[in-house]
Order: C-alpha cells, then structure tokens, then sequence
DNA sequence: CTGTTAGCGCGTTCAA
DNA sequence: TTGAACGCGCTAACAG
C-alpha cells in the first residue's frame, strides 16, 4: 500500500496525498476528506523509512542505558518512552552493562540506525569518547543522571542528597557510619556520592575512611556481611544506590542484625518497589520518570532550534527523602 | 557519507561498496579492505533508512509489554534486546499499562513503523483484535508469557505451577490458603494461576473458594491487611506475582504478623531481586530473559522461513521454583 | 570479480 | 489549490 496507489484510487496526485498527512492546511477541506476516508478504507499508513530517507529525519530516540535489570533506569526508560511517544518519536534502546565498551558499540549502532537524538547513562561522561563523537557529529543528546559542565544533562544533586542523609543519620546518634558504594570506574553517580559522604562525615567530625566498593550487578552480600561482625562494627550504612541497600539489609540480617533497631541503612534513587519492602527502605528519591521525561524534552527543544542542546541547559531536578523505616536513633553502645 | 561520495573516494562503484557490507564474500579481498579501510577513515556508515526501502525490512522488531515498572517485563525486555542486538536487529518497545486500548494503539504504531515483526504480551490474546490484524496482515509476532492455542507463544505453564505451589504448602500443613491474584480481565497469566489455585486446592479436598483480587499497577496493602484480621485468617497466602507477593509481605507485617512464622507467602515470576529481599521471596521461577530470547528466535526463523510463526511452534518453557525463605510450616492451631 | 542502472516510497520544489 | 518531476541512499538484477 503506497501513497502512489492510493493516489491512485482517489483520484488525485501523489503531492496531494502528501500534503494530507504533512501539510493538511494546504490542501481543499473535501479532498482532504476523501483522501483521508479512502486511506482508512485501504489501509494506508505512510512508509516510515520512505519518509526518513527523504525528510533525513527518522523520528526516533537513542536510548543508552547501563541495564534494565535496575529498576531506577526501567523507571527512567517508561518516562523517556511516555514523552517520545506523546511527542510521536519512538525509541530505541540499548544496555550497556556499565561497560565502557559497550557504550562505544551502542552509539556507533545508533548512528546507524539514523536516530534524531539520543538520551543516555554512560559510566563517565569526562571519559566517555563516544560522547566526543556525538559532539563532532552535531547529532544532539543529552545525558540523565550524568553530571559534567562540558554535557547537558537531567540529574539531580547526588553530593548533596548523601550529605544530608549522612546528616540525618547523625542526627539520630549514629556515629560509625559505613558507604556502601557502587564500583566507582563504573559510575560518575557513584563518585558524586562518594564525595557526598566524604564530605558529610568531614562536617560532623566522624571518620569516613570507612567505605566498601561492591559490584552493581552481582550480589556482594558475603563481603557485606563480613564488615558487620564485630564490637566496632557500623551502626548505620549509607548505600550508593537502592539495590544496595536491599543487599545490604539481607547481609545485616544474615549477620544476625534487625534492621532498623541494630543497624540502619539508607538508599538512594527511590525505586518505587522499595515503598513496598519490608522494612520500607528509607532513601534519596529521585524523580525518575521526570529525569527521562525532561530528558526527551531537552531533545525536542533541541530540533525545534535546529542546535544540539547546549551544556548550559542543564536541568538540576528536585531530589527528595522518603523516611522509610529501615532507619532508627543509634543503638545504645 | 554516503555510499556514492565513498565510491568515489576509494575509486570502485557504488555496488561494490553495497557487497563490501553486504556481500563480503563476493568481492577481491584486496579491495573489500580498501573499501573498509576508507569506510573507517571517512567514517562512512549504510543508511537505514534507505536499506530498508530497498530491502522492505526494517531489522527493527517492535516489543509491546504492559509496563517495564514491573521487573519480570524488563527482565524479559533484557532477553529480547539480546537476542535481537545479537541477531543485528534493534528493537523498538511500547508499553500498555494493561490497557486494551493502548494494545491497539501500539500494534497500530508498530505497524506504521515498519517493524519486521513483534513480540508482545497482551492482555487476553483470545479477546485481543490487534492480534487478528497482524495476522491477516501477515506480520510475524510471538507472545510471550500469554498461552493459547491459536497463536505462537512462548510461556510456562503456570497452572501446573500453581497447583504444585499449593502442593508444598499443603505439606507443610497449610489448609487455610488464600490466593492473592491480580486483576483477572487484565492478564490471562493471572486467569492460568488461579485455575491452577482452584485445581490445587481441588486435588486436596480444601476450600479453594477464599482470593482476593487486587490491582497489579497501585498497591494494595490495606485490602490484604484486611484479609488477615482474624482467627480464621489464611495461614498461607499465594500470590499471582513477585510484586503482589511484596505487597502481601508488607501486608503481613502490618498486620502483625512475621513471615514465614505466622504466615507463609508465595509469589510467582522469579524477579531478580526477590532474592535479595528478606525474607527471601519463595517463588516460582521463569526464564524470564530466555522467554524474550526465545520469542525473538522464533521470530528470527520466521524471518528465515520466510512465514510467520505457526501457533504449532509455541514453546513452554520449565518454570522452577526458588525455596526461599517466605514459607514454613503451618503453625500450630 | 566489478560496474551500470532501475526503482523502493516519499516530500518538495516549481509550474500551472 | 493541485500536479509533474526529481532525488534522498541504497540493493539487486543484469551485463560485462
């Protein structure tokens, strides 16, 4: 079914039919009836590469996302998907596993498959020559949850988000405070709240030398496990991210702690399961629907204007704390 | 970069840079790595868009789920990206909300986009019209997770699960079970479960006639909470899925009581993280990346074959079931 | 083994 | 307001 049949059958030229379906206004409001009503008798809908070829724009969106298995970037990805689709692009997505060279390969695939824009979360945006390429390309993209002057990106303040939490659990007389991170070559997000720690530990005089690096995607409850035996052991762990922390409250439970009366633990990206866990997990939410959502919409501005969007259109999102229950006051020494 | 300014570049003819990536066989190999060697260096990369209207196939392969919030979808998303990536098609996701409408809605844009073929999980596929119009419009596509016998799919069979779920629990001195099931005209896999739910209680002489139907999108907890007020209250809860069996701890808790000691609660799905989570979630597990792999091979054959896929070449794939740590004995009376 | 050529279906000039 | 004609970049049939 090609715009020639129908033409065709209604009786009108090629260019006619066109203008329907692209330019409505300029065309007689009875052929454009008829042409429309005979297109939903036979079927005819325009031929998307056809289109793309002639236009040079395929009305799709990259999407470069570490792995769909954490639900924070699943979430992310149905908001990424929401205004693509409100906006008639489609998406096409692509998980990296935090593999540096997989982002490479993922762009690269994207570039081929002629897609308008692209939304990403790569490991590290200072190092990532994918993002160099894109650049040079002028094919715009924006980055989510990344953060880096040079890029521009939808995230929100991780630094600041883990000094506060490091400040509530103080707050609550905690004292010997554990990061429970993500591998850092893996994340810049890792490292923004790594810093975060640091620094929210400096404030309140504490030492924060104390901190473990654990895989994102295999469970590391054993190693987990081992850092809560003994007297000196921590009495609250702040983790880089929610899964995390679900691991974690399975290696204090599995050490012989309840949480949160022996130990607290805290988690960031409020992922919507964690409101149902038991205890509810207390964590750094992030807006995730939103980062995607935004993230497409800085796109969208991006073709309007005809130029890539700018590192200076940067949106900073509003983080928020749910209290959850997997925090409580220290325990007594 | 296109195909012609290579050409001239490297001093061959267009067709024989099309044969460089298409047909590396049927060219000098001396001049394939001319041509390769100035691809790379010009950067030169084939258009899609014009491939697939040459070719009318678009290597695209459109994925209809009803949400990706849901962590047994994104886990199977996982699969079909793979086995799509490794087959050198992208895929090209939509999601419902287990909504009819916006079933009809994607397939309709799928179509328009010129995919190959489709993998979907539909609500009901004996009621879904979408299917149809693939159908007569010869559009390969493959269910996942959905059964019935007038069309390909890939799924377990999730009654006998069921029944065998009720099995474990009756010998563990269970008599009073309630199933916790989702939204029956919204998910066939929800109808097979409480089939099996009936047919399990049936087998032992027990009253199967206590369920409870609940959202599978918002949370639910105060209707569960309910259901276990009271002496005659369930001693063991199975639940249609991962996310509802959560839910129903929580539930539980609220209600005073522990897991597994005072209530046994089953789910069904395998998500990654119910194995994180403590009480570990005992659960039936499914393949779920291999059931997206497995919708996209038969896709793939299809494609191969030239045919769509026959509802004979179905397959059912063995579901297991993970111990964990949410049931035990009944306790005593 | 390589080159020439004809469209795939469409949007967009330019004329009428 | 409408139509005729061109070419987007590519593959495949055919010729050499």
């Amino acid at each position: 079914m090609s715009i020639r049949e129908l033409a065709a059958q209604t009786g009108v030229s090629i260019s006619t039919v066109s203008r329907v379906f692209n330019l409505p206004d300029k065309v007689n409001a009875d052929t454009r009836a008829h042409v429309l009503q005979m297109a939903q008798a036979m079927g005819y809908l325009p031929n998307g590469s056809a289109r793309s070829l002639r236009t040079q724009r395929s009305r799709v969106i990259g999407v470069v996302l570490p792995t769909l298995l954490n639900p924070v970037f699943a979430e992310c990805l149905d908001g990424i998907a929401q205004a693509a689709s409100d906006a008639g692009y489609a998406i096409l997505p692509m998980t990296t596993n935090y593999q540096l060279a997989q982002e490479e390969q993922a762009v690269q695939q994207l570039f081929a498959s002629n897609v308008d824009g692209l939304v990403l979360v790569v490991s590290n945006p200072a190092t990532c020559s994918a993002l160099q390429r894109l650049r040079t390309a002028g094919l715009p993209y924006v980055l989510a949850y990344n953060r880096h002057v040079d890029h521009p990106c939808v995230s929100v303040d991780s630094e600041l988000a883990v000094r506060q939490v490091v400040a509530r659990l103080v707050a609550l007389g905690h004292r010997r405070i554990t990061l429970i991170s993500g591998k850092l070559a893996a994340s810049d997000r890792a490292q923004q709240r790594q810093r975060g720690f640091f620094a929210g530990m400096a404030e309140h005089g504490l030492d924060g030398s104390q901190w473990l690096e654990v895989p994102f995607v295999e469970t590391a409850v054993t190693e987990i496990t081992a850092l809560l035996q003994g007297s000196q052991r921590p009495t609250a762990l702040v983790c880089s991210n929610d899964l995390i922390a679900i691991r974690s409250i399975r290696a204090a439970t599995l050490a012989g702690l309840r949480v949160p009366q022996d130990i607290s633990i805290t988690g960031f990206d409020g992922i919507a399961l964690g409101e149902d866990l038991t205890p509810m997990l207390s964590t750094v939410t992030q807006p995730n629907a939103d980062i995607g959502r935004c993230s497409v919409k800085l796109l969208l501005q991006a073709f309007a204007d005809g130029v890539p969007p700018a590192p200076s259109a940067s949106l900073l999102l509003e983080q928020g704390f749910r209290t959850g229950e997997s925090c409580a006051p220290a325990p007594l020494p």
